[in-house]
DNA sequence: CGGTGTGAAGTAGTTCACAGCG
DNA sequence: CGCTGTGAACTACTTCACACCG
């Protein structure tokens, strides 16, 4: 396992930084500041101030410059940060440069459209793989790849090296795919099936649960419905979109 | 606007509870202790120890008891939880006895799965409407719901008294269908798409990206890659998931 | 002067550890 | 006795406010 084909890194000017342990609340923003630089560069814009940048990601200028001031000094005081600087250093920090081979397990409409948008370029992703236990779907071609059956993940997860794992299978499948995922040395698992996977230390598992997403949507309207007088909104401002 | 169909509520024996405003934290994991209940629950369980379920759902029992008690003391010193009792209560709380109509806009693959998911029996969800632009598909039925155009978003969403709205459309669409939907009386949101949607006050949108997702995990990928030699492996337990 | 970078203060969430009750 | 419920300690994250520098 642990393929890691020695990826070439070490780019540029590299100020050593990174290694400090970036916070993960940080982490997980890190993908939008990078997405909105994306965009602004193309636009043209070649200099942002936090202020700006804060408001087009939906954070408050504070929260952006402490989370960028985690990867180094990329700012210049009185100024603002060079777009394409930034954008560059992001880009590094988070492994845009590097290539991902991503295999996805369950090829139902989640697994399609991850297909989709992972294949699609930019992103530092590749899906090198695509597994499906239903026969009628085995040889059917997404985004360029063809669907090959549950007997073939071991060897297309060692044919490639791959340590991204997705699993979009119902949820009575989701531990056992896990398992032989790991067995064949994926470290890093995204899970939308509706199950609490088990997994060893060492490996790292993020969930995506739509069920849950519109249970907390419901909870919180239900909230407003019941009590609709209590001053005017009493909404908190979202965990991370919403400007207010 | 608001609708509110004056829901029954106030069930059985309702302590008054709830008010005392529960943690966002503990709100994200209800739906999945109320998940797990509901699955031991058929399975037969009668009581369950905070240990027993916190480890069916992958969090420790301090957190579990702490989470329970912000919903009222529904448990019994020395012996545990009553499965059917808790699993009631939980459901109460999230709203899983109501009704929930919600609007889908944009049936692409992301689309088609939420409206399977959400469609599904069991769930306090029903999809009613799903809106696309491509005239392709226009007719189409999905669940049981026809697609319909997008020039009908507004009299589907006042039809039903939808107050949750999915948007799995395109990015550049996203904050469009998000203005029109706010507009005609919806005030909870789920985004499938990668951009920053910008609402008023009083607002709530949930955000799900699954570019963003891969880069969190390849960001940890690179990390242990980077340096392999430290201790033995320096990963923190998941932020939820993870038993570790 | 203006905007970054950052200590310090504030807030939210987690974990500990144990009192208290069935 | 065993397990819940919870104050208290701790950790993580956010926001404030201002020193510092281009």
């Amino acid at each position: 396992m642990a393929k890691a084909k020695s990826v070439v890194r070490e780019v540029s000017p590299l100020p050593r930084s990174s290694a400090h342990h970036i916070p993960d609340a940080t982490v997980a923003r890190l993908p939008i500041y990078h997405r909105v630089l994306t965009s602004i560069l193309e636009a043209g814009v070649v200099s942002v101030s936090s202020q700006e940048l804060a408001e087009l990601c939906g954070v408050n200028s504070a929260k952006l410059r402490k989370d960028l001031s985690h990867l180094g000094s990329y700012g210049t005081r009185g100024v603002g940060y060079r777009v394409e600087y930034l954008h560059f250093q992001i880009a590094r920090e988070i492994g845009f440069a590097q290539d991902w081979p991503v295999v996805i397990v369950g090829v139902g409409n989640l697994g399609n459209a991850l297909a989709g948008y992972a294949g699609a370029a930019g992103r530092g992703f590749r899906v090198v793989g695509l597994i499906d236990s239903d026969t009628e779907r085995i040889g059917e071609e997404i985004a360029g790849v063809k669907v090959r059956p549950l007997a073939d993940l071991e060897s297309v997860v060692a044919e490639h090296g791959a340590t991204i794992g997705v699993i979009a299978t119902p949820a009575s499948a989701a531990q056992a795919v896990c398992d032989r995922l790991l067995m064949c040395g994926v470290t890093s698992i995204l899970n939308f099936a509706p199950s609490v996977l088990t997994v060893p230390e060492g490996v790292d598992v993020r969930k995506v649960d739509l069920g849950t997403e519109l249970q907390i949507l419901a909870f919180h309207q239900q909230q407003r419905q019941d009590k609709p007088r209590e001053k005017t909104s009493r909404r908190k401002p979202q965990r991370l979109e919403n400007i207010s």
